[in-house]
DNA sequence: CGAAAATATGCAGAGAAATATATATATCTT
DNA sequence: AAGATATATATATTTCTCTGCATATTTTCG
């Protein structure tokens, strides 16, 4: 069946080690894509691209921040996965991992 | 990290349209191998062998009755994650749809 | 205004992995 | 012997992944 198809690219987006750990750091808190650069210690296009397949599935939502662009998970249908799949989120990271201005500046 | 992609195999196996019909057929109720083969309409080696992977990844459990063998899923885990991917579960088939003596004479 | 930082996007190529398919064979049960 | 199932092998094809690089946009800062 076709809908089987559809519904298996869920999953797909899911099966991937670098997104996954993505999903599970935005779980723990949200956070900028030179956090994210710096937790996953990927070159910054390689992140950007991977945030754009979880954007266009629908499982993140990015919200910009003067220069910097913040992501969060959007649904909560990510998170029981996650949960399911990862068990409880962690603890939130603070300060931010990367030292760009807007997140050195956090208290 | 290296247990980001253990998670992820997880999730690899259920990017499969196939597997994922098979798992929400065994949701149903569970079935035998034949029953299987005439739901997906894949040839029986084809079948056998995607078990097979479910079965590696402990996520259904086989046994054998007879001359059939009988497949139903393992744990809640799965179930949840189905729930969350396909929704509820359907009507369970009765009969199965196998003409296999054994399934034959289920009243 | 001009430079630098953060991010997004595109493209290309190489290598790895997954998929589909076919076939053959082995085992176990009736 | 026949049916149901598992397993193995091979191969062709497709899809994914990674990497590097180049560039465009927006914003902040001097």
């Amino acid at each position: 069946m076709k809908d089987y198809k559809r519904k298996a690219e869920i999953f797909q987006i899911l099966s991937h080690p670098v997104r996954l750990q993505l999903l599970d750091e935005l779980r723990k808190r949200e956070a900028c894509v030179c956090h994210l650069q710096a937790v996953t210690g990927r070159p910054q296009a390689y992140v950007s691209q991977q945030l754009q397949l979880l954007r266009a599935a629908d499982l993140v939502v990015d919200e910009k921040e003067g220069q910097n662009v913040f992501y969060y998970l959007k649904s909560d249908f990510v998170k029981v996965l996650l949960f399911e799949a990862l068990g409880p989120a962690g603890q939130p990271s603070h300060p931010l991992a990367c030292t760009c201005p807007f997140c050195s500046q956090e208290k």
